[in-house]
DNA sequence: TGAGCATCTGTTTTT
DNA sequence: CAGATGCTCA
């Protein structure tokens, strides 16, 4: 496509050799002034420094960011480097985003031609430009968790596999264990204990799972990267062409790559043997300023940034070795050390400090701030989630009467599924919020659908894309159907989709075929409005996507459905149209294999909105890299975090204790610690204990406004009422031991339970007050916090919000439409 | 073929 | 509790 190099006159390559601060002309000095304008010493030899390796220790807030963009800002304003020989790694899209917009800041001009993306994204570039010699088609699909455990359940079902145990799960776990490591199943099998028939059973898994992504031209995540080191390895000429453009490489949070992607970065920083360098010469890409003495060119300078107490992706992998052992990689690398916080108030980093040190095997190193101690970390014991959750949400509220804006908060919690309560109770409070990641947009079942489609046409050989969209809409095509074209298939070894060209061979009824061939020709008809040679031109994606919506019927079966839920499924699916209207705006030259791609690869932190005024609700690991001025620090409770599946694990209890830290360190100005006593969990109601970690915490650090103890005695104050309600287990609480849920309060009749009660339904949907009118003087009564008067009502239509003043819970918002409440 | 109902099972974090 | 699976019946 583009040209991998400005062929004009490239920069000199001294720069990874040789340690400058001046360039000759003296003009490093005068531009680079500037960006260094506001820099500690250490910040400014991060910057500064030149030669072949960099480690750059960077605690949490110390600026790092701000380091990495001016230090790649200086590379290009003292021309030791054009922007095209820039590859910088980082953890996210949206990190990627803001380190170009910052660095062409800098710079005041454009900084085009700088690779800044995650792995992933970069290895794809770099599949898809080298997709013959990668053995692929440069329409590859990407199949992400879902898909690869779709795959693995047929494999297992095929292999009845389950019967020794193997569940998508797990196996598709331990093959990523292996991606991550660099093995396939042949290297495996080499190693394994072949007359242990597990074992045996898992390399038949792994080998088929192979087998399927390559027929259906598919890589999944791991060998994103494991096929481009591995192309690197097998084509010298290609890595040394790589090699040769990227001459300064960056990567961000270090401590989190596994090993794959440390031999990537190992495979890109070698150095290109003389006779390579002529190869290339000899083709016209000009090396000769690149070359040492030898005629070699040296490997590119390496600059690494990371915090190993911020590892907390180990079970992706990733080896904190990597960067506990850079120094001994990388002999003569310079190390600096960035411990001034910019961040937090001193007590929440002396906190932080205090909580990592009980990690042993790490090198001490202590954030400082010189902003001063700032407010006391404020703790609360809840006697439920809910509970918890209205502790939240009320001092979100008394923060934001305050003068803290909704988009300067979050809530952080450890697993994705506390987001129920979170989210019941934030509603009802009428507290803009967002989750950020979840259940993503794309994963919704009819995106995936709409999306199938588009994969189906880019990738014809892709059969799981197939396969999914075979009966969606419903089109008469069964199970039996689906089996009888994968035997055709395979008896004549032809693909899936020809097999259903060929339907007419396969002698079913009439109707069926007819449906199997009309799906079959909806396909290729689209396929061809992307084939270049058509007359008519070739279809951008939204028209692509319009048109086999259109023919297929899905978004009109949406329409017309009387299924409820499925209108708000259409509106899903125009939100899509509008997205890939916005891709084709943004992106004039993307064609549909782009925006798949685009789409494969986004991130849960890259879809956080900066500009929209609502609490960011996330979990502790989409938090990293993350800041807010408030952080609510939820269910800090042993099982929880440390969260009960890292018990087992070696290493897990001191990761979890990086988590907790990487969440204290999120927080500027304020930051919240809380837990429930009980905590519903697979419709259970559980009792909890206080994390192990709170009592890392130096006492005086904390205010407790319920503090565990409080909370145990009996008969303790209840400043939230919540838990005096929802079937039974609220007065229960005291009777330790746990599991008597049951437990009804003495007095209370047996609960007859109202279908709408129960809780864990977002309340929206079930509790709906319709056409409730209310106004300023009226009495209420709520559900929890019992009486009070409203004072004042806010907002229109179904955002109404009423301020009411609470005889005994004190001020509170709600949302008319859902909060449970009656008029008295 | 597919809709509807009963049972069972899993229960962390994610590019 | 939610999602998946398996069963029956139209």
């Amino acid at each position: 496509m583009t040209t991998l190099f400005d062929p004009d006159s490239p920069p000199t390559n001294q720069a990874s050799a040789v340690p400058i601060i001046l360039d000759s002309s003296g003009q490093l000095l005068g531009d680079d002034a500037s960006l260094l304008d506001g820099l500690n010493p250490q910040q400014r030899i991060a910057v500064e420094y030149r030669g072949p390796a960099l480690l750059i220790i960077a605690g949490a807030g110390s600026g790092k960011t701000s380091v990495l963009t001016r230090r790649v800002a200086s590379l290009i304003d003292s021309r030791e480097a054009w922007p095209s020989q820039i590859l910088a790694i980082t953890f996210t899209n949206k990190a990627a985003a803001e380190m170009r917009e910052r660095v062409q800041a800098l710079l005041g001009q454009g900084a085009n031609g700088m690779w800044i993306s995650t792995f992933h994204s970069s290895c794809v570039r770099i599949l898809r430009r080298e997709a013959e010699k990668a053995g692929l088609g440069a329409n590859f699909s990407i199949y992400d968790s879902s898909d690869t455990r779709v795959t693995l359940k047929r494999i297992i079902k095929g292999l009845d596999a389950d019967s020794l145990g193997f569940t998508p799960a797990n196996a598709s776990a331990k093959i990523s264990k292996l991606k991550n490591e660099l093995a396939d199943a042949d290297s495996y099998a080499r190693n394994a204990n072949m007359s242990d028939p597990q074992e045996v059973m898992f390399v038949e898994i792994f080998r088929q799972y192979t087998r399927r992504l390559r027929d259906a031209s598919a890589l999944d995540f791991d060998d994103l990267i494991g096929e481009t080191v591995y192309l690197f390895r097998a084509f010298p000429d290609v890595a040394a062409r790589y090699r040769r453009q990227f001459r300064h490489i960056l990567v961000d949070e270090y401590q989190d790559t596994n090993h794959a992607q440390y031999s990537l970065i190992r495979e890109l920083t070698r150095p290109v043997t003389a006779a390579l360098a002529e190869d290339m010469e000899a083709q016209g890409l000009h090396v000769r300023n690149l070359q040492d003495a030898t005629g070699a060119i040296p490997g590119a300078s390496l600059t690494v940034v990371g915090d190993s107490d911020q590892s907390i992706y180990a079970f992706r992998g990733a080896d904190i070795r990597n960067i506990s052992e850079f120094e001994r990689d990388f002999p003569g690398a310079k190390v600096v050390l960035l411990e001034q916080n910019y961040r937090s108030t001193q007590n929440i980093l002396s906190a932080a400090n205090a909580v990592i040190s009980h990690n042993f095997d790490r090198k001490d190193k202590k954030l400082w701030s010189a902003d001063g101690p700032g407010e006391k970390i404020v703790g609360y014991t809840a006697y439920s989630g809910h509970d918890e959750a209205q502790f939240v949400a009320d001092e979100i509220e008394a923060l934001h009467a305050t003068g803290t804006a909704y988009r300067d908060m979050a809530v952080f919690y450890r697993t994705n599924a506390q987001t129920r309560a979170l989210e019941e109770i934030l509603v009802r409070a009428a507290v803009p919020y967002r989750v950020v990641g979840g259940t993503k947009f794309y994963e919704r079942a009819e995106i995936k659908d709409a999306l199938a489609y588009l994969i189906a046409v880019a990738n014809p050989a892709d059969e799981l894309a197939l396969r999914r969209i075979l009966n969606t809409p419903k089109r008469g095509i069964g199970p039996t159907t689906e089996t009888a074209l994968l035997s055709f298939a395979e008896a004549n070894e032809i693909s899936y989709r020809q097999a259903m060209r060929d339907a007419t061979a396969l002698g079913l009824g009439p109707k069926v075929t007819g449906s199997i061939l009309q799906f079959a020709s909806l396909l290729d008809e689209a396929a061809l409005k992307l084939d270049p040679e058509n007359p008519a031109g070739v279809a951008n994606v939204s028209e692509v996507l319009t048109f086999v919506l259109e023919q297929s019927g899905l978004l009109t079966g949406l329409r017309n459905s009387r299924d409820p839920q499925d209108e708000a499924r259409a509106e899903n699916i125009e939100e899509f149209i509008a997205q890939t209207k916005d891709f084709n705006r943004e992106n004039p030259d993307g064609g549909l294999v782009d925006f798949l791609t685009q789409v494969s690869l986004v991130a849960a932190a890259d879809d956080l909105d900066d500009e929209s005024g609502t609490v960011s609700l996330m979990t502790l690991h989409t938090a990293k890299g993350l800041e807010y001025d408030a952080v609510f620090l939820t269910g800090v409770e042993e099982g929880l975090l440390p969260h009960q599946m890292s018990a087992g694990e070696p290493g897990g209890p001191a990761e979890e204790r990086r988590l907790f830290y990487v969440g204290i360190t999120r927080a500027k100005k304020r930051l919240y610690l809380s837990l429930a006593m009980t905590r519903a969990q697979f419709g259970d109601v559980n009792v909890a204990m206080p994390s192990r970690y709170l009592q890392e915490i130096p006492a005086e650090l904390i205010e407790w406004k319920q503090s565990p103890g409080m909370a145990n005695s009996r008969g303790g104050t209840q400043p939230r009422a919540l838990n005096a309600r929802r079937d039974g287990y609220g007065g229960g609480f005291n009777a330790r031991g746990g599991g008597n849920r049951t437990d009804i309060p003495p007095g209370l009749p047996p609960a007859p339970k109202p279908k709408t009660e129960w809780a864990n339904r977002i309340t929206a949907q079930v509790r709906d007050n319709g056409d409730l009118t209310l106004e300023a003087g009226d009495r209420i009564r709520h559900v929890d916090f019992g009486d009070g008067r409203v004072n004042q009502v806010t907002g229109e239509g179904t955002k109404r919000i009423a301020h009411v003043q609470f005889d005994t819970s004190g001020a509170k918002k709600l949302l008319i439409k859902v909060a449970p409440i009656e008029k008295i």
